[in-house]
DNA sequence: CAGTCATATTCCCGGCTGGTTATATGCCTC
DNA sequence: GAGGCATATAACCAGCCGGGAATATGACTG
């Protein structure tokens, strides 16, 4: 019997999580995902199943082939749980940016160009 | 040997996210956290062990004491895995409001509520 | 209908996980 | 330093998980 998971222990798995990038792209065939993922045909039906009684995934029948496409919307569980996590990052990588801002401002030896990613919102 | 677990699978666990979210409210000690999820202090000291592990929390001896507190950091890397889905949804939920918005302005009669859950897949 | 292609399901296995009980460690108090 | 707290670690166990091989199912093709 498929036990329900949580979009938290389904997308714990790297393979499964390969899976949903994958699909961002566009659906896909099983055998598709199977050539991209190089897992075994079995293997990556079984990722399926967990992912489409996540309500991750959803299939269309196309002649023999089964069409995969993503379903985002259980995802949002996580991004719900993460909001007030996501405050308290940014407030630090906020602090790391003034203080690099001040340690620019010093007249010390000319330093490497930055080339870092640089962190979404503010207050 | 202690493995070196991404955030998706040290979050993957239930009681894990709960500490977590504790934490975000301010630090504790062991006993503080044990009291609030009960679990056994054994069970306790080992998930604090995983997220210490994971870079996810931070102790501070006290006394006897051990005082957790979190640190949010390595949360990014699931923030930024979603990003690319966040922005799939967002795109649904306008839809749907766009959707909404619409039915709003029909001067129709309340159709009655579908109840069938529906589930994927068909033609 | 036989054969083949695409996918799902079953069975089995080793490894990991989370829980418990029992024990070790370390600090504080008297 | 003996005893008591607070926490960590060890040892053990049942259940689950992901992998592969073999097999079932179902559709299309001649």
């Amino acid at each position: 019997m498929p036990r329900v998971e949580s979009a938290f222990t389904v997308i714990a798995e790297p393979n499964r999580r390969a899976i949903l990038t994958l699909l961002l792209e566009s659906e896909r065939s099983v055998g598709e995902i199977e050539r991209a993922l190089r897992l075994s045909q079995p293997s990556i039906s079984k990722h399926l199943r967990v992912l489409r009684e996540a309500g991750l995934v959803e299939s269309r029948i196309e002649a023999q082939r089964r069409v995969y496409r993503l379903r985002p919307e259980p995802l949002m569980e996580l991004d719900d749980w993460l909001i007030p996590f996501r405050r308290l990052w940014s407030k630090h990588v906020d602090a790391l940016e003034r203080h690099l801002d001040r340690m620019a401002k010093q007249p010390v030896a000319p330093s490497p160009a930055p080339k870092g990613k640089k962190r979404h919102e503010k207050p």
